[in-house]
DNA sequence: AAGGTAACCTGACTGC
DNA sequence: TGCAGTCAGGTTACCT
């Protein structure tokens, strides 16, 4: 579900009730996530106060003096954020984790279970050289990420641009729906080879990334306030979709039917007329 | 080095 | 109402 517009969202409603507080307690009700969720994590954070909470990607970083909290929300994960601790809901069958941080519980879940929650110790160094972070790509709104530096990122890639967008170690938090979206407004078609792409395409196209990642932080944003205590998954949302989901349905810009293909085997939805190149 | 595929898991929806 | 089949916003491990 997450791509990283929902994750900077959730960033940004987290931060208020997290940040220089204190963690009270850990409740690990079902560690089996993508990858077990560490035993001693409770002893390792009880005590100890968040640093900071950052995002790289589609990660969430839970900065402590004594090392890094890394969650990731796969297809179907959600933190939601319960302001008075003794007036939280009991658990559901997909709450795994609860973070009680001060007088707020921070609460974990995620039905399918594909998310992630790991932990970095201070003593292994920099965080950014974990094996899951170590090959991530370049921030969107790093000034750094332009049409020039797209351009000479996909030289070698003969793979689709659609595939190269989610393959996430060129630029990073472009997801199946937001790579069809960027890819519409950019107008190029989604089976191009990376590497057959123009400065001037590149530039269309980081320019496109950006917006559409922005607008998407816009709307989620203007929803923060019901994320607070939002119950399933009304803290989310979806940028009014100009070709994600619309099979079959008339192109926005020219009427011509939006068609569904598959790359990956992930559906990728475009416009033939509008993205004939 | 880069690319293709299976795998992880549950729930919602469709059609018979 | 039930059952089978399909699809879903992500990413790694493994194999060419």
């Amino acid at each position: 579900m997450p791509e990283l517009p929902e994750v900077e969202v959730t960033r940004r409603a987290l931060a208020p009730y997290v940040e220089r507080r204190r963690v009270e307690s850990v409740v690990v009700r079902e560690p089996r996530l993508r990858w077990p969720v560490p035993p001693q994590l409770p002893m390792l954070i009880t005590g100890q106060t968040v640093a900071g909470l950052h995002r790289r990607g589609k990660y969430l970083l839970w900065t402590f003096r004594n090392g890094t909290l890394i969650s990731h929300l796969g297809m179907s994960g959600a933190w939601r954020v319960w302001p008075q601790r003794h007036r939280v809901p009991l658990p559901g069958t997909h709450d795994h984790v609860d973070l009680i941080v001060e007088s707020a519980c921070i609460r974990l879940t995620d039905p399918r279970r594909f998310g992630a929650l790991l932990w970095h110790d201070a003593g292994a160094g920099d965080v950014n050289a974990h094996p899951l972070l170590v090959n991530l790509g370049i921030e969107p709104f790093d000034a750094r990420f332009t049409g020039e530096w797209l351009y000479r990122s996909t030289r070698k890639r003969a793979a689709s641009i659609k595939q190269v967008l989610l393959a996430g170690d060129v630029v990073v938090g472009v997801g199946n729906i937001y790579a069809s979206e960027s890819l519409f407004r950019a107008r190029i078609n989604p089976k191009r080879a990376a590497q057959r792409l123009g400065q001037v395409r590149c530039e269309a196209l980081a320019v496109a990334v950006r917006e559409v990642l922005a607008e998407a932080i816009a709307v989620g944003g203007s929803t923060l306030r019901d994320f607070v205590s939002a119950d399933g998954k009304d803290g989310y949302f979806m940028l009014d979709a100009r070709v994600y989901g619309r099979a079959g349905l008339p192109c926005r810009v020219c009427a011509t039917p939006i068609v569904r293909v598959l790359q990956g085997q992930r559906a990728t939805y475009y416009c033939r007329l509008c993205q004939r190149r």
